[in-house]
DNA sequence: CGCAAGCAGTCGAAGGACGAGAGTGCCAGC
DNA sequence: GCTGGCACTCTCGTCCTTCGACTGCTTGCG
């Protein structure tokens, strides 16, 4: 498609931009890169460039900009990540022999590693609790009429629903519903107990027994939509790095909400990519951004994904090798446990 | 200390200042207020103002802009929180009928609200756990060799612990140690798991049993660290309430550092303020800014704290309002559970 | 003495002129 | 097919001027 050369030339052109943030011309690519071509000629190529929609002109007589269509083909053309720097992988190193403990927080310092390695908004979502199987069923009064559900799943997350009974229930009709629930959902995975069937789980319970199963086991089948968990660390540093704070602002809402941050990445990840370069993220007030996403596996299987956030003149090379190292670094870890 | 005139010329100039981010002069002061003096007059009394700190001019021939301590006097002279808005208050009234459930997703949704009212960043803390008493304590078994603590407390709160334990154990030897552990805890605080004796505790137990019993016990007693749990809301709002992408960073880079968020709160609050305004946050990257805080009560107990977070010319009144009233619903809310 | 009116002075913001600089496109020639 | 040269374009910074919005002060009035 595009000759040894022109493809240098945009790469140069891109290299430039995204250290400069400004227009760069013809001359600079001329002296400054592996190409021993005069400025006219470079011209020439870019003219063409921007005729295939390569590179754009902010207008007559400044430098060109790549366009998202020469971001893709720089990226493209990395071929997948490469190294990470030293101070860059020590740091990640470090990190991951230093941690332990609670998921949730292992996840949400992961979102730090991730933001503090690339200098952009870090996206952490944590595992499905879908595929996950639940340990431990529980249910713990707090008053006469409240109750606990504690769901312990396989994976070591926790799912917890507060029930309000109409009357006030005895200890020993909870510890029925207890044990009844215990050996009608241990091994089920959370979408499994959507199948269990009400009326055959209650049979032979009291009238008290049983309303209480019933009721626990509905607010689990609910629970599905707050399943993911996102964690995002750096805004401040993705913040940084646009220079309108009506982008920063538009930008910023985007994250608060959760469910957007995960099919965002989902959606990248589904149509097979690890950088979505600005629209391609497919949201439009994510036109200056770009996205760079890998998913994690835990236990041979993809459990989430992690991602960053940043302008679209990013550092690709040190994005991606920030991700996929900490990806494999994290689904590793997971394992273990 | 102001005489009634120079108090009510002040108040024109904050509410003006506030309005429209402008420098406000003399001339506006004089036409657009309850002021029926000229122009002249109100200047000689903006001097004085000026020269006693209430007000400062950017630069000579511009209007004034308040201080601090003009700030202060507004705020003061307001003299707490007045009522809300109908469309805000049935916000409220309907967000806390609809609410219910977990405890974490309130708040967190309260954090949504809080920020939606004001259009501010909202800042909520969660009850402190320390004071709450331990309902029950588990051990689950997730591998060979990983067990999780799972601990419930009467606030309806969860706190878990992974145990890497150094060989593989049975599930017996984890039963026994699941009730001996319950024995020893349960009603006591999570503070008072300090105070058991872990020698007299595992006194009789075979050695397995008393190895996980210890480790559980010293968990449990680590976890104090990250108490508090923050929820904030509403950061793309703050970010469109300042013109410099610089200090929308700084400040996104003080709101990720929970413990530093909670502090400042706390710190505002034992200082018996609701309102602290630029500096008086106490950290010199707030210098812009101003926070409104309250604490929520929960059964009679000071539980946690709320506040936003917006520029010193933020409108105060509103934010006051909005936060008392969330306040208080909240901990009404949470004192039925 | 307090207030108002008037007036001179100050300063920033907005707008226009202008040169410098960076970059382009194109053409002719090697 | 590449290059040097050249004319052209457009932005950016600077300087200047004008305009307008203020202020501070002085003076006069009740």
């Amino acid at each position: 498609m595009l000759d040894e050369r022109k493809a240098t030339i945009l790469r140069a052109v891109v290299t430039e931009y995204i250290e400069t943030a400004q227009p760069v011309g013809s001359g600079h690519v001329a002296s400054s890169s592996e190409i021993n071509v005069s400025s006219a000629t470079v011209r020439n190529d870019m003219a063409t460039l921007e005729a295939e929609g390569y590179l754009a002109q902010p207008h007559t007589s400044a430098g060109r900009i790549p366009t998202e269509k020469g971001y893709r083909f720089f990226v493209d053309q990395l071929g997948g990540p490469g190294k990470l720097g030293a101070t860059e992988s020590q740091q990640v190193r470090s990190f991951f022999s230093r941690t332990h403990g609670e998921m949730e927080q292992m996840l949400s310092d992961t979102s730090r590693l991730l933001s503090s390695l690339t200098h952009y908004a870090a996206v952490v979502v944590g595992p499905q609790l879908e595929v996950a199987t639940i340990k431990s069923i529980q249910l713990v009064s707090l008053s006469a009429r409240i109750v606990l559900v504690v769901v312990v799943l396989s994976n070591g997350s926790i799912e917890k629903h507060t029930l309000e009974l109409g009357a006030d229930t005895e200890d020993l009709v909870i510890n029925s519903a207890d044990l009844r629930l215990s050996s009608l959902v241990v091994g089920q995975t959370l979408a499994g107990v959507g199948s269990v069937d009400l009326n055959a789980a209650v049979l032979g319970e009291p009238e008290d027994v049983s309303l209480i199963i019933r009721t626990a086991l509905t607010e689990l089948r609910g629970g599905h939509r707050h399943d993911d968990q996102v964690f995002i660390g750096g805004t401040s540093d993705m913040a940084a790095s646009f220079d309108a704070v009506r982008t920063v602002s538009e930008i910023l809402r985007i994250l608060e909400q959760q469910l957007v941050v995960v099919s965002l990445l989902e959606d990248v990840l589904d149509r097979g990519l690890s950088v979505a370069i600005g629209r391609e993220t497919g949201n439009e007030a994510l036109a200056d951004c770009s996205i760079v996403v890998a998913p994690y596996i835990v236990d041979g299987e993809t459990a989430g994904s992690i991602g960053v956030l940043g302008p679209t003149r990013m550092h690709y090379d040190q994005a991606l090798s920030a991700v996929a190292v900490v990806a494999n670094r994290l689904g590793h870890t997971l394992s273990e446990g």
